[in-house]
DNA sequence: TAGTGGTCTAGACCACTAC
DNA sequence: TAGTGGTCTAGACCACTAT
């Protein structure tokens, strides 16, 4: 995987070339780009290699080519600062600065405790699990995806609550008297699975924030086991220590 | 950036094919996978569409292609977890974990404290810095890059103590009685850099885990200001509250 | 209809590796 | 010399968008 600065790839030179101009605002946000057909008789290429540089552009999220019209510069996302402690909630985040979040339960189940989170959560083989999937949102965009698994033994009958689903924290707090303190978190980086690319609206290649966690009840039993995926680019997470 | 499942795209339908079959170790690590032309006799496209294959492959971190042998497929490496509190040394996570590690000094500096850096470590114009750029290795494969930054005031004359360069920590510890404790961290996923893709000997898509942090003195005062790029597929940061 | 991006074919020449 | 990957050209046909 050895690169050396000095070979002259006809599509690195442009997509150097595009990244420079979009960095500068010369091709401003939300703007077009010049044209594939522009951009070969610009730089005597064939389309194909002009079309290599577009790929590249688009994986790495600068633009979003859009069929019959052009490639579009794509807004570029202050990263959210989300500061991670052992009580914190998304939405209290979200609140103190001020931002438009939302939250929307994608999918749940409740089935048998698998191994692993037999072992995350303590429980035996015969425990069941619910399992939700939720989407949440910034300013009408997706933020990041969430897996929450909780025995079902501490929150008996949960689907009843799970119609009008707002907030997980708020069914916790009112019809369980809940409130899950963070016990430890595990981060990575990676990329989306297609799955996940797709509902967070993202290009294939931007990184993902994974981060798994354990919530455990005031006394300090395990409650709820998480894995968020985060988008890399939207995101960052303070730990105080 | 929409992808649906069903459009039958003939390189992602290649691709697909090439990563089945070294999941399931029909194509085992460190052993050639079919080479182009004999992929683009069994799927009758052409070469180019096979190459795109290749591509998504390599960028994704599955194979590396070698010029004039072929395409071999990338050990999958286990992630290390690394643990993460106030007083973490990445020496002492790699010894309990009996991983052979190693630390190079790729570069180091002495200069005026750039504006950010000023404002992190709680310095004057006037004040001097050192910058160093360490590179950390774990059974000889690059890790991690490292830019560590120090108050030339907490370190008088360091450039004495890194000719002979073997651990940060043991150098603090050696001349200056100094051990720093973490105050933050801040966790972002992102693509490395050409340049830190380059010193990791990464393919440019794997993702990296950006870690900077904060080192204070015992008394709180600010020591150290870090900003650690981890290859994400090599490396779990657990944190515990 | 003209222009745009999306997909694909069929070649060419080169540099590197193995024999 | 034969086979491999690395780069690039010159087309083709399609679907979508704007007018």
């Amino acid at each position: 995987m050895k690169r050396s600065r000095d070979e002259s790839l006809r599509h690195l030179e442009i997509a150097d070339y595009l990244i420079r101009n979009i960095r500068s605002d010369q091709f401003a946000v939300n703007q077009k780009i010049p044209s594939e057909n522009e951009l070969c008789s610009q730089f005597t290429v064939n389309r194909n290699i002009v079309r290599q540089a577009i790929a590249r552009l688009t994986n790495l999220g600068w633009i979003t080519p859009i069929h019959g019209k052009g490639c579009f510069v794509n807004p570029i996302p202050a990263p959210i600062v989300y500061v991670l402690s052992n009580k914190t909630r998304f939405t209290d985040n979200m609140k103190k600065q001020g931002l438009e979040y939302s939250s929307k339960l994608l999918h749940w189940e409740k089935g048998a405790a698998k191994k692993e989170e037999q072992e995350k959560l303590g429980l035996r083989e015969t425990d069941l699990v619910y399992r939700l999937e939720i989407l949440r949102s910034i300013d009408q965009k997706p933020f990041s995806i969430t897996t929450t698994i909780m025995p079902e033994q501490d929150v008996p009958l949960l689907e009843n609550y799970l119609n009008q689903f707002v907030s997980l924290y708020e069914i916790l707090m009112d019809h369980y008297q809940l409130q899950p303190f963070r016990s430890k978190s595990i981060f990575q980086a990676s990329l989306p699975s297609l799955n996940d690319a797709d509902l967070l609206e993202l290009p294939e290649n931007i990184p993902i924030l994974h981060i798994e966690s354990l919530m455990n009840h005031p006394s300090g039993l395990p409650l709820e086991y998480s894995i968020a995926r985060v988008r890399g680019d939207m995101h960052k997470c303070l730990i105080e220590f």
